[in-house]
RNA sequence: GCCCACAUAGCUCAGCGGUAGAGCACUUCCUUGGUAAGGAAGAGGUCACCGGUUCAAGCCCGGUUGUGGGCUCCA
């Protein structure tokens, strides 16, 4: 007689044994059609699951987190039966639920095709229309992996193998097909709905590892309704809208080409967006008491040697062999550069910290399928900082530094900042007592500001721990921008010190940090949260000036003059077009101002102004728009 | 680096064995028009590159390079 109590509370008698579907159904049927699962006593089970003694249930429906990751599961089960029937030679191995979605790896000599995919949907739809039921089944290890072996289920086999002797192990099985599956399960296939869609194709690596086999993956997405399927879709579309790769070329920022991978060809309008950039964040940085300066692009293999990059990053660096055989590393990064100025005096503990900054231009030979657009070059502008200080002032360095980061991260319109604290990984330098101080040191800088931060156990570099900064943009993406690292290796290896206090030598403390990270790509990811609409202090051309009638030229050149001397930069339309053909064409390229003048505005000195994403217009004296938008190109804060 | 796909005019794309096409953009002319496309004419391509099959190759086959989507990597 279990009494089974309800998430409200409420207690249920039943006559012995029941399930999760007899529940629910007790309770309603629209409840019962939307019923997954069932979560007994915190441990998520099938339907179908005998509950033989007292416990609290609650009913997963469709549409909650839970219950849309079990459709997602379900998906990929339907289709490996789908695939296993159209292609039977095939080999299953795992098929989770993903964000958005789910995939499924296969193992086949021959490639899946475009049409495949498509059958395989198709497919996929019959096993729903047959609403075969899934059935649970628990097998002695061996004896499954037996079973697998014999279909010729090797992947399987070997997963199932891999698993502890003695535990039970569960098996779902709908129709012909029979999977390894922890569950739960749908009751039946009818169940998932048909709001799913097979995407790509995809290849991927045996448990992960690149020295295994390379299996076949294929995605796709899945929701409890049609409407959310459609408006998953309607978000890739948007997506794409904005991709960064896509406005370079509409708004004529940037290129790249075949003879320079990985390297952009900056377009005039796109290095005044990258230099608005650079001279922000410089006038921030000298503020907060950096010095900018510049370190050689190329310098001899033998630094590299003495700072340990030939050894254990050589494979990524660029080279150039010189006539008489020497051999130069282009940067890849601009750590050591630093330390050779800070080596280039006696340092006095006095002067610490020392804060270099350095818009550096580093190369770095990244492998060809990782390289995508702005995002992963092989040619990339650093926003890097080194400050050399003593293991007293990592904490309020760090207080400092977190805080500027923040601030800029504001500025440009990223509210949403992800901290995450990455600690000593396996593989280190320093014995352990110098990791205690450092992350210690870490954590007290950015609890003095009360920042919340969530934990990357392990994740941190092998010279030290550090802090990451992921922004979240308009789409709700993740993306790691700024870092600020201890480091506990380079500067002894390179020979920096200081004189202390006590008038012996110490090796300085050093951080490195980056707000932006790499310019190239924080402009990528800039482009994409605005969808290209930029601020009006970073948009490349910020106003056009457009006469309506070819005789308001003049007046149209004197209006566009002005506002350029006055800081703003501006470009007049004299062509020989309708307002409306220009209005069109300037809203579309995002120009926040379009300034338009006609006989009336001649003659009473005023202008008319239309603001990008707006269709009014409103009329003010020159004089006064002038000095409105300067005003407001001094006003740095975005939102998007 | 690995798997799959793709590469035709500045852009977006059609053509899929019989020696290249559209729209937009561009140039010229007409039009001087008050806030999202006025009209006409014209110019523009060794169909990524190298090789092969064929009487004939953007079109079929192989290779190279690049791009896209994933995987691995991102010290």
């Amino acid at each position: 007689m279990p009494t089974i109590t309800l998430p409200d509370g409420s207690k249920r008698e039943f006559a012995g044994a029941v399930d999760g579907a007899r529940i629910a159904a007790g309770i309603g049927p629209r409840l019962a059609q939307a019923a997954v699962a069932v979560r007994v006593n915190g441990v998520l089970k099938d339907l179908a699951a005998p509950i033989a003694a007292d416990a609290s249930i609650a009913i997963i429906t469709r549409e909650s987190p839970e219950g849309v990751e079990i459709l997602r599961h379900d998906a990929a089960h339907v289709m490996a039966e789908a695939v296993k029937e159209l292609f039977p030679e095939t080999q299953v191995t795992i098929g989770p639920a993903i964000e958005d979605g789910f995939y499924y790896d296969f193992a086949r000599r021959e490639a899946f095709t475009p049409e495949d995919l498509v059958r395989i949907e198709e497919r996929m739809r019959e096993i729903v229309d047959r609403d075969e039921k899934v059935t649970r089944e628990e097998w002695q290890r061996d004896a499954a992996v037996r079973f697998f072996t014999e279909q010729g289920e090797h992947y399987k086999a070997e997963i199932i193998a891999g698993i502890p002797a003695g535990e039970p192990i569960s098996l779902y099985r709908q129709g012909k097909f029979i999977d390894l599956c922890r569950g739960p399960h749908l009751p039946s296939t009818g169940r998932l709905g048909k709001a799913f869609k097979v995407t790509k194709l995809a290849g991927a690596y045996w448990r992960g590892d690149s020295r295994n086999a390379m299996l076949q993956r294929i995605y796709g997405t899945a929701w409890p309704d049609q409407k959310q399927l459609d408006a998953y879709l309607k978000r890739l579309e948007e997506a794409e809208r904005r991709d960064h790769r896509r406005l370079g070329r509409e708004m004529d920022l940037f290129h790249f080409q075949e003879e320079a991978v990985g390297a952009a060809f900056w377009h005039a309008k796109g290095w005044t967006l990258f230099q608005s950039l650079v001279g922000y964040l410089r006038r921030e940085q000298e503020a907060a008491g950096y010095r900018e300066v510049n370190t050689p692009e190329l310098m001899d293999r033998s630094l590299w040697e003495r700072s340990g990059h030939w050894e254990w990053f050589g494979q990524h660096m660029m080279t150039s062999r010189t006539e008489d055989e020497r051999v130069f590393a282009i940067k890849p990064m601009n750590c050591p550069g630093h330390v050779q100025i800070f080596k280039s005096d006696l340092r006095s503990y006095r002067e610490l910290p020392v804060r270099l900054a350095e818009f550096g231009k580093v190369h770095r030979y990244e492998p060809s399928g990782a390289l995508h657009g702005l995002m992963r070059v092989r040619a990339f502008t650093q926003d890097d900082a080194h400050i050399f200080c003593t293991p007293e002032q990592i904490t309020s360095e760090t207080g400092a530094g977190c805080n500027l980061l923040l601030k800029i991260y504001r500025d440009l319109g990223f509210d949403d900042v992800v901290i995450k604290f990455a600690d000593r990984p396996p593989k280190r330098v320093g014995d352990d007592a110098i990791w205690d101080r450092a992350e210690a040191a870490l954590l007290a800088g950015m609890n003095a500001l009360g920042l919340r931060y969530s934990h990357n156990k392990g994740e941190g570099a092998f010279y030290g721990p550090k802090i990451e900064f992921h922004l979240r943009d308009a789409l709700g993406r993740e993306w790691q921008c700024g870092t600020w690292q201890v480091d506990l290796n380079l500067p002894g290896r390179l020979g920096a010190s200081y004189i202390g206090e006590d008038g012996a030598k110490h090796v300085p403390v050093l951080l490195h940090r980056a707000i932006f990270g790499s310019l190239e790509r924080f402009i990528g990811i800039l482009l994409e949260h605005y969808a290209g609409a930029l601020p009006f202090w970073l948009a490349p051309e910020q106003i056009v000036v457009a006469p309506i009638t070819s005789e308001i030229d003049a007046y149209a050149v004197a209006v566009a003059d002005k506002l350029s001397r006055a800081g703003l930069r501006t470009r007049t339309d004299l062509r020989n077009e309708k307002i409306n053909y220009k209005v069109r064409e300037h809203s579309l390229a995002k120009i926040p101002v379009i300034i338009a003048v006609g006989k009336r505005e001649s003659a009473e000195n005023t202008v008319s102004i239309r603001r990008f994403g707006r269709t009014e217009q409103e009329v003010v004296p020159l004089e006064e728009a002038v000095r409105r938008l300067v005003g407001e190109n001094e006003q740095i804060r975005g939102s998007a």
